[in-house]
DNA sequence: TCCCTTTTTTGACACACGTAAACTTTGCAG
DNA sequence: CTGCAAAGTTTACGTGTGTCAAAAAAGGGA
């Protein structure tokens, strides 16, 4: 069972008696070998352990087939849905992910940058860390390997591959549904950590005016700028429940962290969102959290299509390094959100 | 701003003027330069772009200074946190870390282990897929690399450093804690997807048979080993409820995401977990999920010190590197969980 | 059997850096 | 000025593989 362990491939070429060019050629694609030479290999193999070095693999060749993945926040089931489908979208190609977590820290975000750039990645796809993140290392990333951006974009970074949501629209549809079941709907802002806060909050206020409402935004003016999205929405929402507002009002929530929060100062309150017979408030979220259908009540919200913006990012990244892009015009890819109707409004 | 790009340590000798072998060093620690020479290279390093090749860096090194830690799911958030725990005291320790996400597919897994080996990782941080794992994978791993379970450990590998939870304490306290604020507790097990499972229904049994009650499980019978806890919990209870049992029982939950499905399937048949003038019902997990604070009613439970177990598995791996460890018995590392009452129980 | 084509082997160089030994320079005290 | 130690340079070799051209071998058809 515990087979003799080579190092080299030089040492596996004589134990195997072929040559080691035949072997290397053998590891990159086993299809470029005569059949009779790969069965011959095939049962060399079988009697020992032999691994190719990964590093000397990479070493000379042009593509090292691997990409580097950045997300802002492991403890966020939002990032963790889309890192889960960018690598398995990159599975899928053939591409080794190296992961980095920036544990929002853009120092560590750099470090995650430099890290890629010293191992020759085809290409990296960052989740940026918003308006603290270090541009001049974004710009120094694009201008030496493929670089998409994913779900947020700094407005800084015009030039640059994006896929996201179309936030715009996703914002849209739940304030237009939540304008049509109850009263016009206040905005409950998130702290201000990525660009994606303030594209919603737009797209509310866009979509008020649109119908003719009054857009109205509370929460804004926290400027802690933290992730800790749920403490935000409870605080700002059981302060106002405490001067006796919004207590029958429909309330959309940048996020579902923050409806979460908000979900919380409401039962704290004796407030039960989305029944009617009690009041009319209701509490929407967006993004649609892996745990919304279980929160108490089940959370209505906008579900942001991470399957596809992960996917998309990765194809577009092969494009890249295939050099099939044409034109050098960025392009911007936004997904739809679809509307997720549970208890809660 | 676009600097010069300078690909090898050797163009860059050049262009500073001091000779490669002391580039080499400076990279490797300034402190074995003299002063005056490292401000030289300092400045001539501002005036270039250069980043020194990962690869070949680690290529002729006896160690990488890299570890890889494999973990079995990302969209859950208690393997998130030990994966943070983990990533702050490796990068606290200057260790690279390699992250691999087995999704829940042994052959993943064993791809993963792979490619720690190919990488000569100083050692592999594994936190186990459980039963469906290929053992032989960590028989590999084990016998060429210091090797950390994390976790959950398998009945078949006894011989190997192992860091995680003392379950039966942990569920021990909590089922006293139960047992003195209601009547006796019921267990409520989740899918038997690893060894914790089990060593949890065994924790509550021992702790039951102590206090003279009668053990109770539930749940067990469901033999789809899957990740779906919230939906095992709400069908597990709603079943029972539909029957007309539990209802006012004090129910442990085997975690925390299977007492999230249980608190949906309480409020579907309008019972409020914790409060007594409703009734006896009480519902309470385990792990301490990050989002329990915030669920309806918010979730009792004991907490898994996963800031303690990813530091500790790191330190450990830092022993086994540097070769500080004396007799070959593996080192088994539990935690006590703490105890977190809320309103759930 | 001979010739031609396809595979495989051989040898050499490249990759970017670690490392060690021998040698040279520098700095400083006496 | 001499002697000496510390710091830096030169030189050479090692790391495990990719890649390419040329040579050799194998295979197939006439």
């Amino acid at each position: 069972m515990n087979k003799p362990r080579i190092k080299t491939m030089e040492d596996l070429s004589l134990a195997i008696g072929v040559s080691r060019p035949t072997l290397s050629r053998f590891f990159q694609d086993p299809s470029l070998v005569k059949a009779k030479t790969v069965a011959k290999i095939e049962k060399g193999l079988e009697q020992v352990e032999y691994v190719p070095n990964f590093f000397a693999t990479r070493l000379n060749r042009k593509s090292t087939r691997m990409i580097g993945v950045i997300i802002p926040y492991l403890n966020d089931l939002f990032f963790t849905e889309l890192l889960e489908a960018v690598e398995v979208a990159a599975m899928d190609a053939g591409l080794t992910v190296i992961t980095q977590c920036s544990h929002s820290d853009p120092a560590i975000e750099a470090r995650a940058a430099e890290t890629f750039m010293s191992m020759n990645v085809d290409g990296a796809i960052v989740a940026p860390l918003g308006d603290h993140s270090d541009q001049m290392v974004y710009q120094r990333l694009k201008s030496r390997m493929p670089f998409v951006l994913m779900d947020s974009r700094p407005k800084t970074m015009p030039d640059v591959d994006y896929v996201g949501t179309n936030h715009a629209q996703s914002t849209g549809l739940i304030t237009e549904y939540l304008s049509r079941v109850g009263g016009p709907p206040v905005f409950l802002a998130m702290p201000r950590v990525n660009f994606n806060a303030v594209e919603r909050e737009n797209g509310y206020i866009a979509k008020m005016n649109e119908l003719g409402l009054v857009p109205e935004v509370i929460g804004a003016e926290f400027v802690n700028e933290n992730w800790h999205f749920e403490d935000h929405g409870e605080a700002v929402l059981a302060a106002e429940f405490a001067r006796g507002r919004f207590t029958d009002r429909s309330i959309l929530c940048a996020n579902d962290r923050v409806a979460i929060g908000a979900l919380r100062a409401a039962s704290r309150h004796g407030l039960a969102p989305g029944q009617l017979k009690k009041g009319g408030l209701r509490i929407a979220g967006h993004d649609d959290y892996l745990l919304c259908p279980y929160l108490n009540p089940p959370l209505t919200t906008v579900a942001q299509d991470t399957a596809s913006i992960g996917r998309k990012a990765v194809l577009r990244m092969l494009q890249l390094i295939r050099g099939e892009v044409i034109d050098d015009t960025p392009e911007i890819t936004l997904f739809d959100g679809n509307l997720v109707v549970r208890n809660s409004a």
